[in-house]
Parts: C-alpha cells; structure tokens; sequence
DNA sequence: TTCTAAATGAGAATGAGTATCAATTACAGT
DNA sequence: ACTGTAATTGATACTCATTCTCATTTAGAA
C-alpha cells in the first residue's frame, strides 16, 4: 500500500482534530490491502485472523469516518449488509449482479450518466450520488441453466 | 378499490393451492387502498388503527405472498426496511430520492433502458430487473439552503 | 509529565425481518 | 352440513447487522 496515502489519511486525521490511532491506521491499511468490495465484519474477522484484533464496533466507526473522508465509498449492491470499497483509482461505477453464482461485474457508461443529468435537469433536482444496480444471470449460470 | 383485481387476486390464490383467507384479503385491500410505497410495518399499524388488527407475521408473508404473484413489487429507495408499492397500472420506473426532506420522484426513461441492454450485451449478461436511485436535492430544497 | 477530550472494547440494545409451534381454520371429500 | 387435515395464523423467540452505552484507555496539546 501507497506510503503517501497513509500519509494523506494521516493528514486529513489531523486537519479534522481526529485522532491518529493504531485501530485507524490497521483498518485503514486493511481497506486498502486489497480493491475488493468487503463488508464491515470481512474486515473485522480478517483483522482476527492476522492477529490485528480490533473490536468490531471501532471496525464500523471507522468505516464510517472513511466513508465521510472519502477514502471509502459505500456499494449497493442488493446485499443485506452495507458493502463498501476503497476509492483508490476508482472511477464511479455500477454493478452487474448475477443472482445465481453472486458474481459482480462493475461497468461505467458515459451516456447513461448523461441521460440522469437531463433527467435531473427536467425535474429541477440536484443529483449528489446515484446507484444503478442490474441484477440477472452472468454468461456461465445462462449456460449453466441451458 | 376495484372489483375485478380483488376477484383476481382470489383466483391466483385458488390456482396456486393457498387458501382465500381473511387476513390476506385484508391485507390486500390495504394494500391497495392507495398508490404510495410503503412498507411492511406501515400495513400492520395501518390496520392496527383501523381495528383490522393481523400479526406483523402475517403481514410479513402475505407480502412475500403479493410479491410472488405479481400484485405488489419491491422498492429499493436506499431506506434500511424494504419498501413495497401495489402494481396498479404501474410502468417499471426508476426513483430520485431527496436526502433532505424524503421525497421521491418517479420516473422512467427510454434511453437509460435501452443502454442498459447494450451493456448486458457486452457483458453476456441477462438482465431480469434493475434498479436506479438518484440521491440528491429537490427544488424545494435546494432553494431552502439558497 | 499532566490533563482531558476523544477513542476504544465489551457487551447490551435496537430494528427489521424470519423461524417456531401450538391453535385455528379453509375447504376438499364425503 | 360434517369431518379431517394440511395450510394458515398469532404470539413470541430468535437472528443478523448495526448502533449504543459506558467504563477504561490513550493521543496529543499544554
């Protein structure tokens, strides 16, 4: 992991009279270990395994800082907890979710992006965030199927 | 509330091996009584206040129940419960949800719809449902925070 | 080094939804 | 109409993800 992103994530701890704790630091290192998406107990129980026990409850207070630091971006992806990602290199994205095999498929279009700014437009509403999830059946399940 | 979809809602339930009970015909009926989302706690107290009193497992499977059969469809607006909407003349739409006061905007779009497809193409994908959710501020909003 | 507000950990509490199971009931077959 | 029985119901216990509480610890300013 990116030294001069600890070192951002130490920084923005600062500016915002937080406090530069070890739990922050291990998490943060651990969100940013991988580009998977995880959910916050994936992490709590990674953290576990490597001995780098934090107690779960730090483990969503902390997620939640990222998020509102932006470090971290929240995913829906029609799971029953909270999924998130960290916003290394991340353009925005939306999902393609096979309900049969969980298989994630992320893809970004320009036009769809467009089309809900003139929608936004046509409505008189200011768009902040928005989530497109497309749930179906990935090429290996259809064939699976027949 | 219409004759006829009550009718055919007795009918499904006779074609399908369940029983034409007075919970679920309730339940129906409340359902139906208006075109808003809702969801499932806001049934049972509904009917609670109305002395038409079933238990909130009731309601909880008789919406399953509604669901299955096509009378009632899920709506994701990002709230934590799961928000329901009757199918009455409903076009498949999507949702702008202002984060300030809670409103929602219906709306649906040809164009969106269509590209969505393209890129199921590209995938492999078969789509069998999707959903949109722009997060943002309405009119009325914004013009409140100037 | 000391002080104090912020952060942590452990576990209780919450909220939405599901499971269990004894009691009730719709309705098919007589 | 009556009976038998499998489906349904209601009450409530339970689960799961997440949040809250609060006593204890600690980062970091003074």
């Amino acid at each position: 992991m990116d030294k001069t992103l600890l070192e951002k994530f130490k920084d923005t701890l600062h500016t915002n009279g937080m406090k530069c704790t070890p739990a922050r630091l291990l998490i943060f290192k651990e969100v940013y270990s991988s580009s998977e998406h995880f959910d916050a107990d994936e992490i709590y129980f990674r953290m576990r395994r490597e001995k780098k026990s934090v107690s779960r409850a730090t483990v969503y207070r902390t997620l939640d800082l990222l998020v509102e630091t932006g470090f971290v971006s929240k995913v829906n992806v029609g799971a029953s907890q909270v999924h998130f990602e960290n916003t290394l290199a991340q353009e925005h994205h939306e999902h393609l979710v096979c309900t049969q095999c969980g298989k994630i498929i992320e893809f970004s279009d320009k036009v769809i992006e467009k089309q809900q700014n003139l929608i936004c437009e046509e409505h008189d509403f200011f768009p902040t965030k928005h989530n497109l999830i497309i749930f179906g059946l990935c090429d290996k399940c259809r064939k699976r199927n027949n």
